[in-house]
DNA sequence: CTGAAAGCGCTTACAG
DNA sequence: CTGAAAGCGCTTACAG
């Protein structure tokens, strides 16, 4: 039955390719070549101290000739522990996530935490799909704009510690930009400029800040007398901008807030190939200040947010929970601050409605 | 001894907040309730045929009820195996990595695979260290544009499976661009345009496909009897164009080649500044063709990348590697190809030299 | 087809 | 201070 040359089996022979590479070392090889116990060489390893000082320093010696590395993964089982934080973003490749990503990179790095970005993908299914498979590998979750109901986040709290980024929930600790600040100067620069009829492009529909920038807008509206629209709601994207532009010249509102930079940059692209002119014909405002918005001509008025800091403050807040198990109070929301630049200009001409 | 009331352990009693939450239900859970053994669980939930039908579905009926989800961590240990890939970059917020990085996430996800991103920001020491840290909790690494020494990276491609972009080192897979064509495209475009003298900005002393780019500009140049220098090395960023500018213009070079469209973004930058007309008084190109590139103005003249393309096959060969234990044969470098817009114009003058 | 056992590489009470 | 043992939640030969 057996032929004259049987395949070996494939963990075999095979020069070096098939194989597990060089398996790694372990504390057992430690404990072999310093003469002792494993358990003492976990613990000479771990919190310094809880062993004697020479024989730590043979177990030192012993691993850095070993070049011993601990299995993170191993040591995850019986702690429970992984030492890796989720970043949840609806889309890597929007600029606005960015800042958010550097901050929490850093703010993970330095605690010795790794850091695991998922994406949405501006879907609430995928975000939900993506958490349940992302959790059981990580301490904390931070959840960036999501997309989620507040009922499926307080439920994903229930579970690990969350910090929310730009959405409140309650007994969900979060990190959320002040929009009443931003906004307030946005509108006085517009009203200022003789603007008297408004336009908000609004994002996703799901949206918490998107919310909150329409009702600071619409606080303003009332406060100095003007007309305010509300178009959409739209993808968050450069598409969802260009789409909206007929409906925006439409309304003859003479200037357009749109609910980030990516829109307003959207607004610009059309309205360039339109031949509509900005700022002559209509005004446009985002929010984010994301890369770009300083190169694109005329350079776009934005509300800046601090988007680093965000991250970073996330992490900590998260890193509060998972490290020290406790949810450290509120701090005051990130301000924001208008950056005037070259897409808002002086008003056309009077409401023509 | 004993106080009268004495402290709690502190896992005790506490509200709801230190404590680790629900604890996950685990496969033994699952045989309780479904009144088998656990190692028949992990038959069932593992690949399927291997229970009987009527017992998998009992233990699916179970697995469903308690909400189960294995616990890839405690999979890992016994298989070795994490489900996880890394992809290492040299700095998340450059726009040149989105596209690798979305490629790499969709292609990853497809497998059923997270994928985690560290980032080495621009130092070998730190990438290093990054690498070090995350390699035993991944089946695999995607090294982009790394500034690793080759000897490193053979010795971490012995470890671990590891697939390069932009580099290439003997032994190690990697996905490459084809640079040739599109610096052809680009500078057969400038000799049209009556340019006789070239300045390339090289990026990051290190980088193997800074040395490509210049290697073939020089081919060019040497082709067309060009002149042509080298300014450099900079940062890869907008602030190493910025500083390179006033070396260009002594230089007397009439287009500037950027290692990539952040740096030709910073010479655009800086010429504007300076009252430097582009393209009349200077023609200026990148590569890459990021997001941004055709916001600024005028809009950037760049040689494209397929870098969503590189981030998929990156992850898929490295997939190969990993499920497959097979290293496929390199395919063929990935097109670039040339994207003419207002960043280059008619030479200004002759080559004063 | 299914159970009982051993093991993945650590950590951590429990003794001494 | 250190050793011996049990356990984290799985997987996978080994039997039957």
């Amino acid at each position: 039955m057996t032929e004259a040359h049987p395949e070996p089996p494939a963990a075999e022979a095979a020069p070096s390719r098939r194989q597990p590479r060089k398996s790694a070392p372990t504390i057992y090889d430690i404990a072999e070549l310093a003469g002792v116990n494993p358990s003492t060489v976990s613990r000479a390893l771990g919190k310094p101290g809880r062993v004697s000082a020479k024989t730590e320093a043979r177990i030192r010696a012993a691993a850095a000739e070993l070049n011993f590395r601990v299995n993170p993964i191993a040591r995850a089982l019986p702690t429970g522990r992984t030492n890796t934080l989720a970043l949840v973003v609806a889309d890597i490749t929007n600029p606005m996530v960015f800042g958010m990503v550097r901050g929490a990179e850093h703010a993970a790095t330095a605690a010795g935490f790794t850091l695991v970005i998922a994406e949405s993908q501006e879907s609430g299914e995928t975000e939900s799909a993506a958490i349940e498979q992302i959790m059981p590998s990580v301490d904390g979750i931070v959840l960036a704009t999501t997309r989620l109901g507040g009922e499926r986040i307080a439920d994903i709290a229930d579970r690990k510690p969350v910090v929310l980024i730009n959405r409140e929930v309650a007994g969900v600790p979060s990190v959320v930009s002040d929009v009443e600040v931003g906004v307030r100067q946005l509108v006085t620069h517009l009203h200022a400029l003789g603007h008297r009829s408004i336009a908000y492009l609004s994002g996703p529909p799901a949206s918490w800040i998107s919310e909150r920038r329409w009702a600071s807008l619409l606080d303003m509206a009332e406060e100095l007398d003007l007309a305010l629209v509300e178009i959409g709601p739209s993808p968050p994207t450069i598409e969802g901008g260009r789409a909206a532009l007929r409906r925006v010249l439409a309304s003859r509102a003479t200037a357009v807030v749109a609910y980030n930079d990516l829109m307003a940059i959207g607004v610009m692209k059309e309205a360039a190939e339109r031949g509509t002119a900005v700022p002559g014909e209509l005004s446009v405002a985002g929010f984010d200040d994301i890369f770009g918005s300083d190169l694109i001509s005329p350079p776009l008025t934005t509300v800046r947010a601090q988007l680093v800091t965000a991250g970073e403050r996330a992490v900590a807040r998260l890193l509060a929970q998972v490290v020290d198990g406790e949810v450290p109070p509120p701090d005051a929301p990130l301000a924001t601050e208008l950056v005037v630049r070259g897409s808002t200009g002086p008003a056309s001409a009077p409401n023509a409605g």
